[in-house]
DNA sequence: TAATTAATTGACCAGTGGTCATTTATATAG
DNA sequence: CTATATAAATGACCACTGGTCAATTAATTA
């Protein structure tokens, strides 16, 4: 069979995505294979390779619709309150969406680039946008001109939520604790001892 | 070739996860193939699966190997100084483990189990040695009667400070800011948060 | 209607994890 | 010392993978 019209590239590229959660919402991120998601969409393999360079490639783009779902889902949260109730908002919302969207978020962390390759800038951007929620709720609690220590504390929080959901996930820790109770620990303390120091002007 | 007496199965297990690690260490997790490793001790991929079940569980032993030299890495702490520098110590030895053996780190934490099939107790024991390790340094804080508690926060700690490691190694997140800077401030501001509760007497 | 263009295919390649009948070195028995 | 039994090692084989690309054919243009 040779050109058709069913399809224009970018239909393609979205039917292409969609199949792949698909798959990997059924099988798991090992599951997924280009020919699976061919076979989905009713296509053969090669044709995948005019959408995308190679399966990495498909990846690093299933992985940038996922932060972009995962924004969705955290973008609207209230940040006038006290920095600790929106950081224990955000982290609920981060929590769920990681337990609805498990494969997705598995792929997203797990999936690594051959040696030499990396990643697009966009998907940078789409990282730092969801940092940035988390450093407006954090606002309050630092001065203009101490951007960089309220960026700081935003990326040792987002990486220590991001630690305690992976172990989740991979049932190393936590099999009797569960994640809420120690993200609610974690904001609690690191919160508390942050706004001592940042009431004494001590930043760092 | 039939039956050989070079090595005894014991013997086989070793060379084969010696070789395992020295062909992660080169060509990352995802280079580590049966055969490779077969073909780097001098026998057939076949004869491998004598010895493991399958790849999976090959590289389940090989964790428990990482997690045996992690523990060997952090075990002669000082325990007996102030909670926070004893954190510290531990983390920056965690660090440094991660990064002189990023591949076996990434393996460790990476790699999944088919649908089905759990991790051998064995291997919740050596993580729980490591995990003992921050509740002993984390003891002063706690009186008798709150274990519970202390391994709580051991667990947010390690978890967190997992989390960090995890993203920079995925180069994700962590571009600019080093991973020893936001290891401290992790630990200063929870500390300090945790102590600052506990004087009050309150653990939850 | 004929020539051009480009999308789609599927045979093909090298490689994978895994199985298992066959081979053969060792251990045991006579 | 020889014959038999045992078990370790092999490699052909299977179904699969990611990836390539000449050939096919539908749509577009002349």
């Amino acid at each position: 069979m040779g050109r058709r019209s069913d399809h224009s590239r970018e239909e393609l590229y979205e039917l292409a995505l969609d199949a792949a959660e698909k798959i990997i919402g059924e099988e798991g991120p090992t599951g997924l294979t280009v020919r699976k998601v061919a076979g989905e969409i009713g296509y053969s393999h090669g044709t995948l390779y005019n959408v995308f360079a190679d399966l990495d490639d498909m990846i690093v783009n299933l992985n940038g619709r996922t932060l972009d779902a995962l924004y969705e889902a955290l973008k609207d949260i209230s940040a006038d309150g006290e920095p600790e109730a929106g950081l224990m908002q955000l982290s609920e919302r981060y929590v769920d969406f990681t337990r609805r969207h498990q494969s997705r978020w598995n792929l997203l962390f797990e999936h690594r680039l051959p040696d030499g390759r990396e990643l697009p800038d966009w998907h940078y951007v789409k990282i730092f946008r969801l940092l940035n929620l988390a450093e407006t709720v954090l606002a309050p609690l630092f001065p203009v001109g101490r951007e960089r220590e309220r960026m700081h504390s935003a990326r040792v929080l987002w990486s220590a939520l991001h630690g305690i959901c992976s172990l989740e996930s991979s049932r190393d820790l936590a099999k009797d604790e569960s994640v809420e109770a120690l993200t609610r620990t974690l904001i609690r303390f690191y919160v508390e001892g942050l706004s001592n120091a940042t009431q004494k002007g001590q930043y760092d």
